[in-house]
RNA sequence: GGGUCCGUACCCGAGAGGCCAAAGGGAUCUGGCUGUAAUCCAGAUGCGCAAGCUACGGGGGUUCGAAUCCCUCCGGGCCCA
């Protein structure tokens, strides 16, 4: 077994850092001083294949564990993924099919890697259908004995759901028992989770007590906001950062948040050490460093911690080319549009060019003045292109969209 | 099983026979500004060169004319049992 730091007050602090529940601290510290491995369990759903910067806040903490020696029990939770997680949802998800969750949590594994140490005396790796499948339906009675409807319901999006008419699927209120019977099949010392997990995660310690166990102490960490600085991070929300995204879009995406945010960012997302990210926040705050260039930071640093050192760099002179210079990107695809159609307008080039959706659109973009072919902003919407005029030359739709046509 | 209400564009949501390609908000996009793909300000947002076409859960009907009225089917909420 490996050793474990046995100064358990400098863990403790170092642990609750940045946490926003932990149940109980003083369980946490008792459990810390018993110099035992720790089994620290987090569960993930695949419901979907992308990992974004959200979802590495709490991976940041179960490392903090992993780095003081414990053991992160990861739940693949191949079974619960298929009922549906209702938490912070205003409708009921749609249920996935075996072999949709299976190829989401092989994605979702490959990106866990990015954060996690996957040692095997640090990393257990479980598929939570491995104990839940089998329940026959006396298990399942049994469980949901062991609590109330109103218990169920004091949770605050079931409770906001029923009031208002949204209908919750009856296997979605079993949901918070599935998740706490993953604890008592792992023997959780620890469960992280999310703040929106905090109910979910208390249900553990329900269930391990009365299995006779000792509860899981219950971490939560902060739900990190989005691009628009307001809403969580989410994929459906469209306002996400994954980390499986390239570099330049990790860089500009970054770039774009709001500047009030950059400190939640340093803090949650960059697995930096506590005093590493106060002394970077303080500098923001006194001036030492400008808002900029604290931005830029922050996006070298993700583009690096996702895509190898340099990566963040090689991101910045890309973005400053580009954005700075007003030059084109130094790779941009190529679109063919057949001879045969010329002369055509350019709006529908445009179009062809995949750059806009419809002819109708290319127009409009002409029309507001964000469109420029080889480098010439165009005015007039009419305007007729013929296949020596366009081939080979780059069309450019606003900022961030180009594509250089191919005549054949 | 009975009753009742609802289903509108990416999302929320107004609409009550013509003035509706459909208010308003969000979201997104474009332009200007800039330290940024930030903030702020302005504008745009079904398709078609156009005549026009398609669209208000699906289908059918009434009417000169339907998102708006009727029938039916599908989906959903609530109440009673």
């Amino acid at each position: 077994m490996p050793t474990v730091t046995n100064d358990a007050d400098d863990a403790l602090q170092v642990l609750t850092a940045g946490t926003v529940h932990c149940i109980d601290p003083d369980e946490l510290h008792k459990l810390l001083t018993s110099g035992r491995q720790l089994r620290v369990k987090f569960g993930i759903d695949p419901t979907a294949s992308d990992i974004h910067l959200g979802h590495t806040v709490v991976l940041h903490k179960l490392r903090q564990f992993q780095d003081l020696g414990h053991l992160a029990v990861l739940i693949i939770g191949d079974f619960t993924a298929r009922v549906g997680d209702p938490t912070g949802r205003s409708a009921t998800r749609p249920p996935l099919s075996a072999a949709e969750v299976e190829d989401h949590a092989q994605t979702y594994i490959d990106q866990v890697r990015a954060v996690l140490d996957f040692s095997p005396d640090r990393l257990e790796l479980v598929h939570n259908a491995d104990w839940l499948a089998r329940m026959d339906m006396a298990d399942v009675l049994r469980l949901t004995g062991r609590t109330t409807v109103a218990r169920i319901m004091e949770r605050d999006d079931f409770a906001t759901r029923f009031r208002d008419g949204v209908p919750i699927a009856l296997s979605e209120l079993l949901y918070p028992l599935l998740q706490g019977t993953d604890s008592v099949e792992v023997r959780a010392d620890v469960e992280l989770g999310g703040t929106d997990q905090l109910f979910n995660n208390l249900m553990g310690r329900q269930l391990q007590s009365a299995a006779g166990m000792d509860p899981q102490v219950v971490m939560t960490t902060p739900l990190l906001e989005g691009l628009d600085g307001e809403k969580k991070m989410s994929k459906s929300l469209g306002n996400y950062i994954g980390i499986a995204e390239p570099p330049g879009e990790q860089f500009g995406k970054l770039m774009s948040i709001p500047d009030e945010l950059m400190p939640r960012y340093f803090a949650l997302t960059t697995g930096w050490s506590p005093d590493r990210v106060e002394q970077t926040v303080a500098a923001l705050a006194d001036g030492a460093i400008a808002p900029v260039e604290a931005k830029r930071l922050l996006a070298r640093t993700i583009a690096d911690l996702y895509h190898g050192p340099g990566a963040g760099d090689a991101a910045e002179a890309e973005f400053d080319r580009v954005f700075k210079a007003g030059q084109v990107p130094s790779d941009l695809p190529e679109r063919e549009v057949p001879a045969a159609e010329f002369p055509m307008r350019l709006a529908r080039l445009l179009a062809r060019a995949e750059l806009v959706s419809s002819n109708k659109e290319g127009r409009r973009k002409i029309e507001q003045g964000g469109v420029k072919i080889a480098g010439e902003k165009v005015t007039d919407p009419d305007l007729e292109v013929s296949a020596a005029d366009a081939d080979g030359q780059v069309l450019q739709v606003g900022k961030r969209a180009w594509a250089r046509v191919r005549i054949r």
